[in-house]
DNA sequence: AACGCCATGTAAAGCGTTACATGATTAT
DNA sequence: ATAATCATGTAACGCTTTACATGGCGTT
């Protein structure tokens, strides 16, 4: 019950294809719900079928046509319901931490090179997010309503990845106690 | 390429039936990576046939047999193998960031309480695991090389619970802006 | 009598990933 | 020439969830 959802609100934001749709979840709102395009045609056929969007075949010069989707009122009608609904919190899924767990039974030289890719990965990561937030969001305190949503999952995304970084600190620490900061 | 990895962690640690997998995966090790005891049972049939594990049918008394999976000599070089092996991160998958994007389609009220909500769902997680942390790893610097995995998983847990209120925390802020902590 | 625990599964449906497919235009 | 971008899909497979099924024992 949610990548429906995610295209709906996507769609009201401003009208897209599939395409289109597909660039934005590798961009903003994918950073907090992957899809890929294969999947996005699909769901987005169901939808037509269900009512919430119709799309608007656009003819352009040079290149294929392309079908724009657009939020009907049924569409809308359902995004605010499905607000209203309360959200059930998603399991956490943690490769990292099985592998921890598999410390006793593996190779601590391989897991402790995966834990610094992570920890890069996360540093990476948190440096797009405060990029963002200081380009689009310079203040903070003066964000729109229409602006809000958006500040505040960017917002989780800054605190998570900063998360990210100290779990993998306070693993580095005890998997390589020796080193000091700097070539752990 | 994990469910397979987060029972052999499992069995090496302690050999199980099916059940009480399932069971341990309601617990401890469940906590980061899910699974239904229908999922565990298909899994455990696959790894019987790949040689992983094999079954040790004990009788009992007043109940039913069960089949006590052990894990073999080929089962312990999979998992020492996979730990060499460089994980993938793990997108996030977030439906409250979704809902965020929603709130100028949405009912603001409602998503006030499912906020609200996420934050109770943490705080009774958070109070789990420093339960569960006192009472297992009550000297943490004096931790065995066997310990040290669960301890840095409950680390894990703990940070991303803290996080998550703390998010939780921000977003209620901008909501419910008039309130003071109490009421929020 | 009804419910919950122990113990093991099958079946169906939906969700998601990977691979394959097409065909035109634009940049290197 | 080659690769990338635009644009839309199908097919196969695997993973996950939900529902169904069985059957004995112990508790309320």
């Amino acid at each position: 019950m949610a990548l429906e959802h995610a295209i709906l609100v996507s769609l009201a934001e401003r009208s897209a294809s599939g395409y289109d749709l597909a660039r934005r979840f590798d961009a903003s709102i994918g950073h907090f719900w992957k899809a890929s395009h294969q999947q996005i045609y699909k769901v987005l056929g169901r939808m037509e079928t269900a009512g919430w969007v119709t799309p608007d075949v656009v003819a352009q010069d040079g290149r294929p046509d392309k079908k724009v989707y657009v939020v009907t009122a049924a569409g809308r009608d359902e995004l605010a319901a499905w607000t209203s609904r309360p959200s059930t919190v998603e399991p956490t899924r943690s490769e990292l931490a099985v592998k921890l767990r598999a410390l006793p039974f593996g190779d601590t030289a391989a897991i402790t090179d995966d834990v610094r890719a992570r920890r890069r990965a996360h540093e990476q990561q948190l440096a797009y997010y405060l990029e963002s937030a200081a380009r689009f969001y310079p203040r903070p305190d003066d964000v729109t309503a229409d602006e809000l949503g958006g500040w505040l999952v960017l917002r989780g995304g800054i605190l998570a990845e900063q998360t990210g970084i100290a779990w993998c600190d306070e693993i580095l620490q005890r998997l390589v106690p020796e080193a000091d900061d700097a070539d752990r």
